[in-house]
DNA sequence: ACCTAGTTACTGGTCAGACCAGCGACTAGC
DNA sequence: GCTAGTCGCTGGTCTGACCAGTAACTAGGT
């Protein structure tokens, strides 16, 4: 009948209106808060309320503080950094492993693809195209560049899928791939072959985007991630993916 | 040449060793970690620093604190919560929409179900039946025994996938959806013939996953995601859906 | 008039100390 | 042996203080 009604915290009502002031809009990115001496009289909380109550906002990405500045905690603009970080943190508890995230990406990789072959307009596709010319003619040795440039190639796909969500969990996925496993991908990075290799992939998979083919596109996707990854993975975890290579794709059942 | 230094905090510092203590196993769910005044003195900062640790960690869902308790923070088991309050507040600033996350619950709801149909053991496919059954003989009424068997149900599913981290995602997403019509959703859950419909989907499935017939199982995901949502989307937000609806189903295309 | 250098009033970061309410174990009384 | 009160802890909160920065303002020299 009655719902328990559970202690509430100061720090928890103040983390509560700032939330919802950014949420509804109210408080835009790069919008300033007042400074804590002033949201103390606002709220009518101790400092420590406040700071706990900022620090909290702060780990989960909506504001960033900087010491000294007049102007107070700025709102960010994006809180993907703090989810990568709760990501990451789960995938380690949880002890998920490197073919499990693989798999995903495959997964909504090839969704991606699927969605941007078929609603992909000719500016999506010319984004596309110039970020994957300039990772050709990217001199070798610039890696930030190139990495930089790849991001940019799978952000115009991301674009043209038009599913904003879609995108956040393949940047999410891609960032904690190359978290679990720095070393090797690093080693990988630094060498020619993989560069060029990288490009030809975005060539072939332009190319079925821009004939609208789906099946293809998403083939496209699966198939490279599982050539990348397979020799990180033991045979069982391949044979997971594999799986998916199989499926989904209709005009290779002909 | 050097990189940034980066002025680092001494709840920073806190937040850091507690939750390697965490993630490197030392600290296993369930354990207590000392308390505030303890801590104090093994980290040789202030209460407010340590405090401001305990905050960040208690909202990234790795801790629970209870007042009074002469136990300490305890290591909670799942930050599920933490993760899904963060993926809302981004589903909300970015302004994402029903549309969208209804289609990624197509695609990764799919791939589960495709995964499932695989790789399933009968011990699986028993506990999906178990929990199908004890929907259909749920009284009337009981909507709270509903849901949770619902849960249930795709929880076996989920297991049978081998893939913890779609797991994790569908489990998030399907808890946004609801976050996001909450109001809708309650009425419909109200509907007597919504029941029966849950569990006749749910017979289907089963039997597709029994089959081993991964296109049939993926296809069912995304028809039954879509006949339930598709009333509440505009036109072009549909057409979108049924993209996915024509894309990997090999044998409907025969 | 302009530019530079120092002052100043803020900011967040940190600490120490105090008080409260609540939980749990121990203890004195029935 | 059981109950009821006490006591020592817990986390939650507030205050007041100090520090190291930042940035604007101001006084000096040109």
């Amino acid at each position: 009948m009655f719902k328990p009604v559970g202690r509430s915290r100061a720090f928890e009502r103040v983390v509560e209106q700032i939330e919802q002031a950014i949420y509804s809009g109210e408080l835009k990115p790069g919008d300033h808060l007042p400074s804590e001496r002033i949201l103390v009289e606002q709220f009518e909380v101790g400092r420590s309320s406040v700071r706990e109550a900022l620090r909290i906002l702060e780990s989960m990405g909506l504001l960033i503080t900087t010491p000294g500045s007049p102007l107070g905690p700025k709102v960010s603009a994006s809180n993907q950094a703090g989810l990568l970080r709760m990501m990451s943190g789960f995938v380690q508890t949880q002890g998920i492993s490197l073919g499990a995230l693989v798999q995903y990406r495959m997964i909504a990789g090839s969704a991606a693809n699927f969605l941007a072959s078929q609603l992909r307009t000719d500016e999506h596709l010319e984004a596309m195209r110039e970020a994957n010319e300039a990772m050709r003619a990217t001199e070798p040795g610039d890696e930030d560049r190139f990495a930089r440039l790849d991001v940019q190639f799978h952000q115009a796909i991301a674009d043209a899928s038009g599913n904003p969500f879609l995108t956040l969990v393949n940047t999410v996925i891609s960032d904690l791939i190359v978290d679990l496993m720095m070393s090797a991908y690093h080693q990988a990075e630094t060498e020619q072959g993989l560069w060029s290799s990288f490009v030809e992939h975005h060539d072939a998979l332009i190319e079925a985007i821009a004939d609208r083919d789906g099946a293809r596109a998403s083939a496209i996707a699966r198939q490279t991630l599982y050539d990348f990854y397979r020799d990180l993975l033991d045979a069982e975890e391949q044979r997971r993916l594999e799986l998916l290579l199989i499926h989904s794709t209709p005009d290779t059942n002909a």
